[in-house]
DNA sequence: TCTGGGGTCCTAGGACCC
DNA sequence: TCTGGGGTCCTAGGACCC
């Protein structure tokens, strides 16, 4: 059945343009610090100007030269590239062979970013932004396969002279081919694919290069004698399900040039988190628990100010060498509750009370926005009409709650505390009680989403 | 390679319901 | 209650992406 879609005997193709920014964050440093062009140049994260811990978020092709790459710890990158600075000083250290080193500066990023979207959304009717630095955009309603090229070089033109960085663009008729074109030419490309000749594109490619590849799904590929995405394309689909289930199949679909994805914009988001390291594994509670605090804290702000309240509290607790252990308890509904979020991180934190610990992260899930407009209805009046509606469908054990007068924040630490069942936090819930009504008071949350139009 | 931070989706097992 | 099957929700972990 599925011959039918095989490459050639397809409709009307979608065009597809994947914009992808050349090493984003150093792209913006030398904007604002032009010395730095042509230099190279490593933008850490959870770095400080001199420091030797963090890890390497975005390096200049310059420094890349050298063996500094993405993820890579800084103190390794040091190693191979030394601090310019440094290297001034050093006589044992030759000035021609080093490096800068800068901060990852996130809000100056997002507003560099925020100018190559506008461009972007000039530029198609549909545009769906992956990450800070990278779209797909769908312009099948006003491009043609023949003048694809000269509309993508002008919009790589466009982006450098208004903007000041540098953009690689890939062109395809899927959305899989088009971001594996994009990386093709890199930096500064621009590769367009045309319809029936993606399956050509594809095959001498490494399996690495398909979308939903990665280093573990790569070795056990390579132990099936499967290198290429020529190889992939080709293999037994029975065999990829067995071994890797639906994605098998997906990777393999890729890697023929089958993709129904469309373009889509991207929604809310389904969970929110914030993580730490610690300079060193520690095993101080004091410690973790300050973090955590923290975390929850900001955590909380976050989906306060997107508007997003969330039923799933969870934390990520990374003990050595690496193993990333995660906890989460759901609440019969979705509040807002930084206090909450606090708590309950907390109380699962208490089951690594002696683990050394080298990360620790904090994340609310199941998220809910519709709160705005609830608040906007409900407004102070307590009359909850259809504001409550999902509320009280999930505060189902509602039985003793008398109806009518339904206080949203205490249905969600009540019946919190009886899900739960631990006696702890039955109780830290249940003495909650007192100020829940501060915080509804102070919740106009409805305000603040205004706000952020 | 001893590893930063923010996400997504999938899978598997257990609880619970009908 | 000794015997099905199906559905949904929750938790935990894993792989992947940027």
């Amino acid at each position: 059945m599925d011959a039918a879609r095989l490459p050639g005997t397809s409709g009307p193709e979608q065009i597809v343009a994947h914009v992808d920014m050349d090493c984003f964050y150093a792209a913006c440093e030398q904007r604002r610090e032009p010395a730095l062009r042509g230099e190279p140049l490593v933008v850490g994260m959870g770095y400080e100007n001199g420091a030797t811990h963090g890890a390497v978020a975005t390096a200049s092709y310059e420094a890349r030269a050298y063996g500094v790459e993405s993820a890579m710890a800084i103190s390794e990158a040091l190693e191979r590239l030394p601090r310019k600075v440094e290297a001034v000083e050093d006589p044992d250290l030759d000035v021609e062979e080093a490096g800068y080193y800068r901060p990852v500066d996130m809000d100056f990023y997002e507003s560099v970013a925020a100018d190559v979207r506008d461009i972007l959304h000039a530029e198609a009717d549909v545009v769906r932004e992956v990450s800070i630095d990278e779209a797909y955009l769908d312009v099948t309603d006003h491009l043609a396969w023949e003048t694809v090229e000269s509309w993508a070089q002008e919009l790589k033109d466009t982006i450098e002279a208004e903007v000041g960085v540098a953009a690689s663009v890939g062109v395809a008729p899927t959305m899989s081919a088009a971001k594996v074109a994009s990386d093709r030419d890199k930096p500064d490309g621009l590769v367009v694919v045309e319809p029936g000749t993606v399956r050509e594109f594809f095959a001498d490619l490494p399996v690495e290069d398909v979308h939903g590849v990665g280093p573990v799904t790569a070795r056990e590929l390579d132990s099936l004698d499967i290198e290429t995405a020529g190889d992939l394309a080709a293999a037994d689909p029975e065999l990829l399900s067995d071994r890797f289930g639906e994605r098998g199949r997906e990777i393999r679909r890729y890697a023929r040039g089958e993709d129904e994805r469309s373009v889509t914009p991207k929604g809310d988001p389904k969970s929110l988190s914030r993580e730490s390291a610690f300079t060193d594994a520690t095993a101080d509670m004091e410690a973790k628990c300050r973090q955590v605090r923290t975390l929850a804290d900001a955590v909380a702000d976050r989906a306060k100010r997107k508007g997003a309240r969330y039923q799933t509290i969870g934390i990520k607790v990374v003990t050595p060498p690496f193993d990333v252990n995660t906890r989460a308890r759901s609440l019969p509904g979705p509040v807002e509750e930084p206090d909450l979020v606090r708590r309950v991180a907390l109380d699962l934190l208490g089951e690594f009370d002696d683990d050394p610990v080298r990360k620790v992260g904090v994340r609310v899930s199941n998220l809910d926005f519709s709160a705005g407009e609830q608040a906007n209805l409900d407004g102070f009046g307590g009359d909850s009409g259809t504001g409550g509606a999902t509320h009280s469908s999930v505060a189902t054990n509602g039985a003793e709650t008398p109806a009518g007068e339904t206080d949203e924040g205490q249905v969600g630490l009540g019946t919190f505390a009886e899900a739960d069942g631990s006696s702890e936090s039955a109780a830290n819930a249940a003495n909650k009680g007192p100020d829940a009504e501060d915080e509804r008071i102070s919740l106009p949350a409805g305000q603040t989403t205004l706000a952020d139009f």
